[in-house]
DNA sequence: CCAGAAACTTTGAACGATCCAATCCTGCCG
DNA sequence: CGGCAGGATTGGATCGTTCAAAGTTTCTGG
């Protein structure tokens, strides 16, 4: 078996110092062109890879970011988050940076969960996704310094710390304008509890997207926790009722899909949106709002590398959702 | 700022060596019990932990796990390695080792992508999701003796190395079973063309528990590429001639959602199972097969940990899925 | 031809943990 | 009461890298 190849190693063969060569790695200008072509030629030949163990130990930085992966609610959605993390694996590859992943039962365990990695591991950031009214997540990180971003804006105060999102209001929007322009007056919405900061911003798209084409909707505007059961309840529920709406527009695929399945026997064809674009939505053909998952996760590394390299960026991106067109609008 | 806890703090602290608390973390055993709780008190008191880096670069252990996170296909299908991920952070967790993510665009980036993460990182072992015949990636890894296991068997060697399954064979039986005792005897198969150790092991188990039955399907046997078209495709096909099945086991949820779109229009009923018990499943009320994702991940990490501790287990673990009723079947 | 500066290169120390070998106790036995 | 065995504790060396400072060569201009 051979021997390890380390940075003496590499200098022994190129007939250089340590020093240098860790200077060709690290600070390759202030190298002489010849002898740095020499180092890089010796590092390809022996196969030399920096240790990252040692590298950490002297810099304190670990080149690795820290994202939590959800156990799948209820299921429909989880994809969102296995495509996100995908794309933010691949982003951060091309930038040196590893993902590492963590997994907590509440916001407790989360917070000794980071403590745990910060200690432990030098973790360089942290990806957070799914943010809150009043998170205490946030709050023990930025009192740390902790470089993180999220996905998913601070609905307190916008400016609180860097952020990437998508724009539901304006996803909503789009698909209300969309049904509007096929000729429908009567749009319903179909959407979550007020008081979540998604859920709100997805609502106020329709509304106000509905007021501007000089209708008012409040009539047609339903709120349940999510889940195909609850949508089919209210739909069938709007549906009995005088002037039933001949077009819906949900906050979640599984708000949508109960809504489907309410329509189906309904004597006139209604017209439904979801969101989030789920494979289910891809699979019973139905139209909703896609996420554009990889370039916010490739938006949140360029966030946090800039933000670990002292560059400062405009640490605030708002995405906006395509409508994916089905038969179901 | 708190001067960073190391070590040499704890021991100050606890008024005893550097070795003696390293002791009380590695060894406890030869450490005096008065001694240790003093040290624990310390540890305790002072929040240390062991920083990985340094300890990595004396022991060559990471005590990280690398597992690949693939591009999700078709979609339907992502959130299986979605939730196997989640229990396999969580079982990781819980036995000290953390996950690290890798994407690699095919085999041979994915063996560079092995040669890194050993390199720089020191990764004691993999989880690999998806084996195929003749794999070059598992030769790779077993030549340079790196602990592996892989959530798949081998289907040329089934000894060749650790692994961890679902009994695809299994699963289909229970459904044919099923099927046969709610009095169907026309039940149709809908899979994969022959060549894929998963596909022909589905397919298997309903040949044989039809054949155990005295039956033959050989004449609604069906072999076509996943998706949902495909599925409806050949439903449609299998209904149109004579003798049509009254109840269909597919190799997939998406086969199996084609099929059910064919059946929609049918003049009988016909029963329809799935495979993967995929959110799609449950949003439509389809029967499907559940494959024990979070057991999987368990028994992977325990293999790995088992390997890396040099503990000898049986390193092949075969699961039984468990058949999920609903409106289909 | 030499002083002085510029441009690199070399050397030694440090990061924080573990391993190894040596020393210090403590209790026990002769 | 001395010696000894055995476990508990200690100090020094070490892993591979980067930082800081000192050393060397090369080049330029007077």
């Amino acid at each position: 078996m051979a021997e390890k190849v380390t940075i003496a190693t590499v200098a022994r063969h190129a007939q250089v110092s340590r020093q240098t060569v860790s200077n060709v790695l690290n600070a390759p200008h202030i190298v002489r062109e010849e002898t740095r072509r020499r180092v890089q030629e010796a590092i390809a030949a022996l196969g030399y890879r920096a240790n990252q163990a040692a590298r950490q130990m002297r810099t304190g930085r670990s080149r690795l970011l820290a994202v939590r992966i959800e156990p799948t609610r209820d299921g429909i959605n989880g994809s969102v988050l296995d495509r996100f993390l995908h794309g933010l694996t691949e982003t951060a590859d091309a930038a040196g940076y590893r993902v590492l992943l963590y997994t907590a039962r509440d916001d407790d365990h989360e917070i000794a969960t980071y403590d745990d990695l910060l200690g432990a591991y030098d973790l360089d950031a942290f990806v957070l996704t799914g943010t809150k009214h009043g998170d205490p997540r946030t709050a023990w990180l930025a009192e740390r310094e902790v470089p993180f971003v999220t996905f998913g804006r601070p609905w307190d105060a916008p400016e609180a710390h860097p952020w990437v999102d998508v724009d539901g209001a304006a996803g909503t929007a789009q698909a209300t304008r969309r049904l509007l322009d096929t000729g429908h007056r009567r749009i319903a919405f179909l959407g979550w509890p007020a008081g979540s900061g998604v859920g709100d911003d997805r609502r106020a798209g329709w509304r106000t997207t509905l007021a501007a084409a000089g209708l008012d909707g409040a009539a047609l505007d339903r709120e349940t926790e999510d889940g195909i059961t609850n949508g089919e309840r209210e739909m069938r529920d709007l549906l009995a009722h005088d002037g039933p709406p001949t077009a819906v527009v949900c906050a979640s695929d599984s708000l949508a899909l109960g809504a489907l399945q309410a329509v189906r026997d309904a004597a006139t064809p209604v017209a439904v949106i979801g969101f989030d674009d789920t494979p289910v939505a891809a699979a019973v053909g139905l139209t909703s709002l896609s996420q554009p998952l990889a370039v916010a996760a490739a938006r949140c590394v360029e966030l946090l590398t800039d933000l670990l390299d002292g560059q400062p960026t405009d640490p605030h991106v708002l995405l906006t959702p395509t409508l994916v067109l089905r038969h179901t609008a």
